[in-house]
DNA sequence: AGATTGACTGCAT
DNA sequence: CATGCAGCCAATC
């Protein structure tokens, strides 16, 4: 059994440092093999109790993706929080300001 | 093997 | 800002 997509995502979750945030198009970019779309499924395999800060990857919007229900989107936000990332009146926040910089790569290619 | 689905993204309207 | 649509491709049915 080869390693696969979703071992290659939890890695490169792991490493987004505390009060950081990335995106599924970034994580997606960086592994350079998959497109957002594998990034979200990928995330969507992640047991809660695996350790991995699943919920420091947000959408290319700023905003937290709604899962099947919209339930447990809400989580993701109180953990957000609780790093202290700050989100906006219309439940967004500020990329630019929280974006995992790998060296700087991300701002480059936007 | 073919159709459907999805924690997405970017561009158009 | 909200919707819609095409592109994307592994997983699932």
């Amino acid at each position: 059994m080869n390693k696969s997509i979703y071992e290659r995502i939890w890695v490169l979750v792991k490493m987004i440092p505390y009060g950081k945030v990335s995106t599924y198009g970034q994580i997606a970019a960086i592994d350079g093999s998959i497109t957002p779309r594998q990034a979200g499924y990928a995330l969507a395999a992640i047991p809660h109790e695996s350790g991995i800060p699943w919920h420091r990857v947000v959408n290319s919007q700023g905003r937290i993706s709604k899962r099947a229900d919209g339930l447990e989107s809400d989580e993701q936000r109180l953990l957000l929080e609780r790093e202290g990332i700050k989100f906006s009146t219309t439940g967004r926040l500020d990329l630019h300001k929280y974006i995992w910089d790998i060296d700087l790569l991300w701002d480059k290619m936007r």
